[in-house]
Formats: C-alpha cells, sequence, structure tokens
DNA sequence: AATGAATGAGGGTTCATTCAT
DNA sequence: TATGAATGAACCCTCATTCAT
C-alpha cells in the first residue's frame, strides 16, 4: 500500500482516511473495504515499512563484509527512500502509546541486535575487531546508531550502555 | 506551563487544549486567554524543553571531563526526566513539518555539535584522543547518539558520517 | 423469509441488509437481486407476519365457542412465537410513518373487529351475551385488548369507545 | 426540551441530532454541548415523556370518581398531545432493547397497576364494584386496555390474565 | 443466479476557537 | 481575568445500493 505517503508526508497526527482514499483516486467507503478502520489501515502502514527493511541483509562473505553491507544496506535504503525513515519515526513515536507497534518494532530491533551481534562475534574469532571490544555492547552501539538514522524513542537502558561504549572508544583512558 | 505533561503522556497527537486546561483546573476560554491558539501553547512548550538542556553544560575542569560530565548529565537528565525525553521525539517529529520547531531544534542540535566538537579538539591537543579520530566525525556521532537517547527523525547526511566512523571504529580494516 | 428474525431481534432500526445476508449466508448483492431494495424485503416480511394469522380463525361451532378459541389461539400463537408480537410491535410503529404498512395493518384490524363483532352478535341472539354489552364496542375492546397483546401505537377513537365500555362494566353506576 | 417531537414524527428510527438541532435552531455542536451523545438526548425525551403522565391523578373525591377522572384525564392527554402517544410506542419498542428505557417504563407501569388497583379495591369496599370483580385483574385489563391506547408490547402473562377477565366479563358461562 | 468491489450520501461525534457577559 | 455557551469545519465510519464479471 503506497498510501503511506501520506504518513510520510503529515505524520500520523495528519493522517485522513479522506485523503489517503483521494490519493488512491477511490472512494473512502472503498478504502474501507479494505482497511475496515483507520487502525487497520495503519497496520497496514507498518507491515510495509517492515517488509523494507528485510531485503537489506545478505547472507554470504565474511562476516565483517557481511556487517559492512548490512550497514551500508541499510543507509542506502533510508536514502533512498526518504518516506521510510518518516515512517519509521512515526511509528517509533507511536510505540509509545500503541502495544501492538512497539511489540512489532522491538522485535524488529531484536532481530537487528541479534544478527548484528551474531556478526561481530565471528568478526572477533576472525580476529578483525578492535581487541576489547564487547560485541553485546557495540551491537547495542550500532542498532542505536541505526536508529538514530531512521527514528526515536530511546531505550535508556542500551541507549546508556551504547553511550559508555562510546566513551571508552573513543577515550584512551577509561578509568569511568 | 507544566502543561507539557499532556504531551509527554499522550503526543502531539493526543493533545486537546481541553484536557489542557481541565489538568490546570481552569475553562478553555481562559486557556485561550493566555495561548491564543494552539500553536503558541505548543511554542510555550517547546520554550519549555529547551530550557531544559541548558543545565546540562559546566564548563570547567579538562577537556574531557567535561565531555565525559556533559554526556553523563544529558543521560541523567533523560534518565531523571522521562517526560522530556518523550517531549523531544514528538518536537523532533513535528519539526519535519514545523519550520519553526525545526528552526529551534536544528540551533540546538548545531550548539550541541559546536561544544563537543570543540571538548573533542582541546582534548585531541591534550593527546588524549585515540589516534585519528576526527573529531568533526565524532561529534556527529556522540550527538547521533545523543539524540538516539532523545529520540530523532533521521539526519540522512550526519547520519552517514557517523555511522562510517563507527565501522573504522571496530573493524581495524578500513579500506573503506 | 425467515430473515424476519433480524427484525425481531434488533428492530426495524437495527435491520441491516448486510445481517440479513449474512444470516441466510449470501452475498448482499445476492439478496438485493431477490429484494431490490430495503422497502421490498419489508414488505416480505410484512407478508409473512400477516400469514401467520390466518391461521387463528375455526369456522365452525357455537358462536360463543368460536370466539374463545379464536382469542386463545392468537394468544397461544403470541406465546409460541415471540418474534411474531416483536414483528407486529414494529410493524405497527412502522405503519404511523409508512401508508402502505399502514393500509395492510388497518384492513386486518378491520377484518378482526367485523368478525368478533359477527361473533358477539350471535352470541347475543343465541343469549349468551351479558345484558346490555354492545356488540360494536366490545368488539373494539376485544380488539384493542387484542391489540394490547401485540402492541400498537393508539387509535384513540376505538381506544376511547373501549375504555368507556370498560368503565361500564366495571362500575354500576354509569352516569357517564 | 420540545425537540421530542422529531420522534413523534420521525421516530427513533428516524431520530437525527443534525434535525432536532435544526429544529431548536442550533448548531449540532451546540445540541451535543447540552446532550453530550444521542444516547442521552434520548434519556431526556424518556424524562419529558414520564413528566407528562404524572399530571392525571387528582388525588381527591369518591375512589370511582377518581378513577373514573384517572382514565379520562389520561385518555385526554393522549387525545391533546397525539405526540405523547407516538413517543410512548416508540419507548415502549426501545425498550425491548434498551435496558435503563424498560427499567423506567416498568416502574410507571407498576406504578399505574398499583394505583388502579387501590382505587378499585375501596370501590368494592364503598359497594360501587361489580360483584365478582377481581381487582387484580381488573387492574391489569385497566392499564393493559390504558397501554393499547398510547403503546405496544405485550406483557404475555399480564395480558394473559386480562383476556381472561375480558371474557369473564362479556360472557354469562364462565367455565373458562 | 451469484459475487467481490466500489460508491454516494449521510450520521454521530470531536475540537479549536469565538463571543457575550 | 475568567467563564459558560455556541459554532464551523472536519473526521471516522456505516449502509443501501450499483456495477462488472
Amino acid at each position: 500500500m503506497a498510501a503511506y505517503r501520506q504518513i510520510a508526508e503529515h505524520g500520523f497526527e495528519g493522517l485522513r482516511t479522506r485523503d489517503v482514499a483521494n490519493e488512491v483516486g477511490v472512494n473512502i467507503a472503498t478504502l474501507h473495504y479494505y482497511f475496515p478502520t483507520k487502525e487497520a489501515l495503519i497496520a497496514g502502514v507498518l507491515q510495509h515499512a517492515m517488509e523494507r527493511f528485510r531485503t537489506t541483509l545478505e547472507p554470504h562473505g565474511a562476516p565483517q563484509t557481511q556487517l559492512r553491507s548490512y550497514l551500508r544496506a541499510t543507509q542506502r535504503l533510508l536514502r533512498d527512500e526518504p518516506e521510510l525513515g518518516a515512517v519509521m519515526s512515526e511509528l517509533r513515536l507511536r510505540s509509545v502509546r500503541d502495544a501492538e507497534t512497539r511489540r512489532i518494532l522491538e522485535e524488529m530491533h531484536g532481530f537487528w541486535h541479534t544478527t548484528v551481534r551474531g556478526l561481530l562475534g565471528r568478526s572477533a574469532e576472525a580476529g578483525v575487531l578492535r581487541q576489547g571490544v564487547d560485541s553485546e555492547a557495540a551491537a547495542s552501539l550500532i542498532v542505536a546508531t541505526l536508529g538514530s538514522l531512521a527514528m526515536p524513542p530511546s531505550d535508556t537502558k542500551r541507549g546508556g550502555q551504547a553511550l559508555r561504549e562510546l566513551e571508552k572508544l573513543l577515550l584512551e583512558e577509561s578509568i569511568n
């Protein structure tokens, strides 16, 4: 459903079923025929957005290559489809109040985290990871940064973890 | 105006002037007397939120100490006042559509970036920064990560910069 | 058409062609194929309801026996088919606004009244009717009471007639 | 609230908040200011209708006089305010599906029944009631007939009681 | 004879805003 | 300053009906 452009353009706050129907060129009632409720429409948008991210993973090559290409692909995706970033922001925000959205978004984050951690772990075994880097923490950092590219709302725990790792990476002394 | 709790709780989408007036205990008409329009009310909220961040900078001590305490203070602020993070998310999102909000937010981000870059530069001069770290890029990374704590709707350019730096930090080979 | 159960259950106010179609297990379009309009569907229901009442008359035996069995049969019908009573209420109410419904209902009432009056008259001739009872007025009373079983929206004229007869029956002095 | 004329004219099925507002000459939003919901509006109508019936009781004079004047007053009320009868029908019908409406209507019927039975009882003591009339059953008959003047939906038990009493009154032989 | 898809015309309700007091 | 009352503009959703297949 390409009518998620409306969300990218006006946000959930400005999402009007009438406008969506108009953009698609059908009657509102027709829209309701496919999405009985506004909630259902949003669910459709959510599905569509998630779908876009499933394309960024290429499961072949050395782990560091995979990791790099994964990050790059995501970056490219968000650059080429700016709507996607906008929609993700909206969804993230919505997730604060809507349990179902939150569930799906967290599921995706979990998947990202696991994947990245795995790649980092295998990179370490291959000896290409900087000494002393904790793949758990680093994965958090990466996912957080990835998140900062495409959207918001703060997971305080992992965020803190990421911040500390950041310091450690940048500043030589690490009394902490 | 403590009626920005409403935004923290229900978001801009759920912001109802009536509810704000009720929470304060006055008539809607009275609220409109002070904030002639909903836009004006939101502007008030924006001001209030910005105010909260001005407290995190302590301009004394070694640069690396300042940097660290800055990051920690921000982190603490967001932990202790979760509403602030929520409101920031909403504002960030709103900034996509609203020029004035965007202006103020970008102004703040610029200020953060400049400040952090300065501290990193002076850290480098003091020889406490890891070899080869570019203070410009690193500042971007930090601000982005900071942003990911208080949630943002993607700044693609700076975000990309940050991602590249990230790789460089983590993976020894950096053919890029 | 057994889909007049919907009316018994939800009333005309709650009658939805879609629900009727669903209950029958066909598509709405199919329903419209048989009943081009909602009005037509209701007409069908009206026919069906009228049909049910035609069974209560048994034209043999002494007049008082016939009368009694007539009243009893009607009572039994309404007891055994509560839906019928419900639908009758709805129809009665509808008749206030809809001329065709009113015509059919009044036709039925007229038929009842004539029948009952005839039976009463022949009862009087047979000397089994209480002295001074006017078969016209009494017929009204009976039909009204019968109506109160299957519920009506007031026929002021006949109703008044019935009430006066009632007083006369109950109170000995009848100065009126 | 005289906007219950709409119900008298179009029934609950045809009750449109917009029409009511128009008839009163105010904006729909204004109507919603006083009656937050359509349900509330109907409740208001119910109250108003009940009010109209409280005027028919004159508590002085001999019981048979009171009874007679009571019946006459009700009859007159319904004749002079045909809207009232129409609204009562609608309410009666609505009571089948709506518990609150049912409660209030039954309360009123109970009150009528009690009152009439009391008057009949005292008439009997005064020796002005026809021999063998049971005030309980007669009260049922009267209330039912009263009901048939102003509205519908059949209380099968009391209705049956009334019917039997009817026969007894009209036909001398009462083998039953 | 039957159906999935589409539609127009509302219907109840909400909300920021205004006005008279 | 403060408020109760009023309003216009929308918004989501429903429903009988039609149309192409």
